[in-house]
DNA sequence: CAGTGGACTTGATAAATGTCAAGCGTGAGA
DNA sequence: TCTCACGCTTGACATTTATCAAGTCCACTG
């Protein structure tokens, strides 16, 4: 590994709180890696031997069954994947590929055990990334069970917007098709269905998304803290260590 | 809480590889209710004062939006539930309501996050409980994405029957609006798609369940692994502590 | 013992969603 | 520059699923 790529992940959240011998004994099998664009790196039921970092790029996880196929999750840098099934030593449930070319972390799950055992900071960031982790599939889960395809696009465009920070326009961040299948449609019920929003206050042309009338959008998509989040920020004061309390 | 009550706790998994010390730290706070049948006892949204153990008796999770809502999941004895709420000390994303008289204890987070920072064998049990939580909901999404109603149907019936140990008939263990709920369909479809496969080898009379062709059924059912379970057993060698291999 | 409410079923109908086939547009590669 | 592949769209149609309205059965209760 690249001594410029040590610094930048010792400075992740996930290892920002271990003791430097903890980190230089986990780190010790660590290596980054780069992969190129559409790569099945995991497939379903395989041995979870490393837990996934991505450090750049973009990753889709998902899930077939039979001949089927849906798009569960898309993880953006900094985020992990797989982390479950290396906890518990499992095979993984979902299968992940590259969506362009990216960097990622590879980290021996045996080693994730052992620095789990022995830095209570690196297991707090554990937990509290599983944690993460699974409050993201349950608000995933939620939205297909409430929601009609209609309201799953609503919502997440206005999501995407807020997260773009308010804005009133911008770019989707995936194509159409996995998008249609990341909220569980085909891609041309999501076409259809968007060309329908256009009453509503929405535009999309081609990649570029245009919210034309949030109010009336807002009524279709009634984002909700506890689906479509955000979660309160990640290990706050309550979590972590006592100080500003005597 | 009562001496046979702690004892008997402290036989559970969670808490069996804790120090005597943290144990008894844990536990002081702790206390075992009893809970009458349709009580809601956690709102969605609320925080997540107390990690719930179910001890006796039967809890369904659940969530609404607006003036819908949805079964996530039924919990049985013994689990757990709002464990990542608790960790992140974050609003709950479910409510809970009993289906039955239930005998549930109560572990203040404060507790909870106290004993993980201070007693390994607890902070192990508690990712492995959390890691096999996040598996059951990415599992349960799979389902809803994957499947139809009818082969929802088929495999749930299937894979209760695999539980109930490979038998031909079993008792349905909730009641079936229930289980449309969970299943993400209305009751009038469950009721329709039961009869529709008494063609494939199922018969359900009343809460009576009888597989009359399980080669025919399982056509529709295809149970996977990845999809239905059963997880690999939790805590395996490779995850605990290494002992027989020297 | 009758009454009541709730779970379950059934039928008719509507709405949502998927499938298939065709055509458009665009970008990558020959 | 041409061509091909692929993502996207559109229309027609089929299938799945939900909704609404009765009606049955059964357990509980006054």
């Amino acid at each position: 590994m690249r001594p410029t790529d040590l610094a930048e992940i010792r400075r992740l959240s996930l290892f920002r709180d271990m003791s430097q011998q903890c980190y230089e004994q986990l780190t010790r099998g660590v290596y980054v890696q780069h992969f190129p664009e559409s790569l099945t790196m995991i497939r379903q039921g395989e041995p979870a031997d490393f837990l996934h970092i991505l450090l750049d790029g973009q990753v889709e996880l998902f899930a077939s069954w039979g001949d089927r196929e849906t798009t569960m999750s898309v993880i953006k840098p900094i985020g992990t994947f797989i982390l479950a099934a290396t906890i518990r030593d499992a095979p993984c449930l979902m299968s992940a590929r590259t969506l362009e070319r990216s960097r990622i972390m590879l980290l021996p799950s045996a080693n994730l055990r052992q620095a789990f055992r022995d830095d209570r900071g690196f297991a707090h960031a554990i937990v509290d990334e599983l944690a993460g982790c699974y409050r993201a599939v349950v608000r995933h889960a939620k939205g297909m069970k409430l929601r009609n395809s209609r309201e799953r696009i609503a919502s997440y465009l206005m999501r995407q917007a807020q997260l773009a920070g308010d804005v009133r326009s911008y770019q989707l961040p995936v194509e159409k098709r996995l998008l249609a299948s990341y909220l569980g449609m085909t891609a041309e019920n999501l076409s259809r269905a968007l060309r329908g929003l256009e009453e509503d206050g929405l535009k999309v042309d081609g990649t570029r998304v245009i919210i034309t009338d949030p109010i009336k959008l807002m009524k279709i998509a009634k984002l909700d803290m506890l689906m479509d989040g955000p979660d309160p920020s990640p290990t706050t004061e309550a979590a972590s260590l006592p100080k500003a309390t005597a």
